[in-house]
DNA sequence: GATGAATGAGTCTTCATTCAT
DNA sequence: TATGAATGAAGACTCATTCAT
């Protein structure tokens, strides 16, 4: 409207929206954990936005695609604290390694578990959705990578299948965890037994 | 009428119910995995079975109910397959034990994986259902008491503590071959990996 | 079945359809007052008799005529009552007759006071509930009978209206102190205006 | 757009709401009296409206709160009434206050015979219906006002007393010639009946 | 872009009633 | 006659989505 104002910087469209498609998921965030998915409703999530539906359904073509931004955000926030952390624990020992992917991964889950709870025990995993939650590939990938630079001499077959393995257990202790017993989170008792299992085990992979 | 006959009253009119009881489940396994849980109606389930939408309810209060109930079937029998196994597991060594665990986790999954799959990626757990879709509890108990007999002398709490990681690490394994690479079955590398993974730390834990 | 018992007199069958028939009229009669009109069930009846749902359908074509019976029987014991009361009161003067069918409105309504309520409030006055549920009528008919018989001379449609009147203003009043304000009940204020207002009017009327 | 024009804003939009309220109401009026309420449905109302059934749950939580919004309409309607007569009947005689309220209350039941008696014949007294269809109390109230004003050193619970028994004569005498014998509306029998009736019961009640 | 009233297909669920046994 | 499993028409209600303003 105004047009000759000397406010204006940059794109104030562009960061509005970003604004209302921020707060949007964040409101579908806060109902998702307080209803569950299935009692999430669009409207719902509009409300709390203070959004009008209609403004939603401008930056969301549906709900399947709210959920997915959501999730994706939720997993690329995941992905993120655990490439800061492997990135630290570049030059390690391979027992050292383990350690940190097994922080990276309880670490990973510090992010909104509640949230985590609500996307992985509800939200059902079809479509796009299917995709949006996907963390294990890309975690996978990573720590096929670093394994890979420790040593360059195994074939890749093996490790993707030990990228594989080490990723399911410390991702399956990590949610038994976090979904399961969240009273064990402070004791470290998992930690412990989690490096016990896999420190043996990637030590001897990467000799062959 | 026939007053004096050896055949039980009642039985002709129960056989019925039980029929229908289990046309109905059957209907609604089938409609689960070709339309996902969402997408499941009771009307359809109903109308696959052959029986009236009242007959459905006239056993099951509700949609949850209903898919609660072939959960927990499907939970009985994969639990029952692994029952036989570790039956004949019973004097076997360490190694050999945590050979019949795998083999009984992955057997578990050959139940009806497609059954499986949905049950396990679309079925929000919650309620009734949260509980009828726990199989991690019992396998666990089973596991727990396996090593009890084993060993002991070892505490409560520790048996527990190796049973979560080892049910967890198996079920883990099992999941992402059975869900997300089915061709992977055939080729025993996971058992193979699992094994090697399994066995160090079941054998070292036994001893302690 | 043991056919030369001694006992059966005479149509057994008949006093065991009677018993039937009044097992389910009380079971009725239950569930009306505690659940209501429309959520009083057949099925529901029928399982509080003791009786199959069958059983209740031999016996009563349908949800109306089983409720329209209980209807017709509560209506019967009322006006029974009523007619005890003004054979008594046939000799006495207008305000003694005014002070019996006062008694009479009053008394009619100790019969089942729940069922009663249920009856007037929630039953749908339509087709055959309309007719079982009318005491007005019978009850004006009696009243002009009594006043007729006080005074021969009065037209017939005077009659009628006086009755109309008289049983209008007794069963209003008495209505309302049961339905509305039960703990009115006791005092006998209401009884003693009703006198008040009737007598007049009585008195004078049958002047003319 | 057009920012300084002197009419309210939102209007437009609230004004469409309204309309559809009202025209929901119309056509429940319409179907209710038709059908009877049992058969009344909250999709046939909404397509009588011309509206789609989500929009009358819009504005109606359920069958029960749309039929109570027509019951309170129609007694909020009715008591209009009577107050205007009441407003013009202040200065009146006792003999000429009776026949107002009599007035008042024949008059009351021209706003809409029809809707009225299926309100009062068919809809089940429970709940918010049950106070939606409360009419007496605030007539008792009113005639308890007036006839306080004509004679404050009456006590209150005398007052209630006559109140009351005005209220449920009229309502009786109106309501059974209304509902039962709408011929006799013309001819004027009733009320003059029930003038006498209640003359001679208020005049000696506001002397004591 | 924003608004929010309106849409209506689609669900679950109830319950009076029937009928094979 | 009695039984009770089975029926299925019908109804209340939800919520993702659209579109006129």
């Amino acid at each position: 409207m105004s047009s000759n104002a000397p406010i204006p910087r940059k794109r104030p469209v562009q960061s509005r929206s970003r604004q209302t498609v921020a707060t949007i998921l964040q409101a579908a965030a806060q109902i998702l954990v307080q209803r569950g998915y299935d009692r999430t409703t669009t409207n719902a999530v509009a409300e709390r936005a203070g959004v009008s539906i209609g403004s939603l359904y401008e930056y969301f073509p549906n709900k399947e695609a709210l959920v997915a931004a959501l999730a994706e955000a939720h997993v690329a926030d995941l992905i993120e604290r655990v490439d800061r952390l492997l990135v630290q624990a570049e030059g390690l020992d391979p027992p050292a390694l383990v350690s940190s992917l097994i922080q990276a991964g309880m670490d990973a889950h510090r992010a909104d578990p509640a949230l985590h709870k609500v996307l992985v025990e509800q939200v059902p995993r079809i479509g796009k959705l299917a995709e949006a939650m996907d963390v294990s590939s890309a975690l996978q990938q990573r720590i096929a990578d670093a394994l890979s630079r420790r040593n360059p001499a195994l074939p890749d077959e093996r490790i993707s299948l030990l990228a594989l393995v080490i990723e399911t257990c410390i991702e399956g202790l990590t949610h038994r965890v976090v979904l399961d017993q969240p009273e064990w989170l402070a004791s470290g008792d998992i930690e412990r037994e989690a490096q016990i299992l896999l420190e043996a085990y990637v030590v001897q992979a990467l000799r062959c």
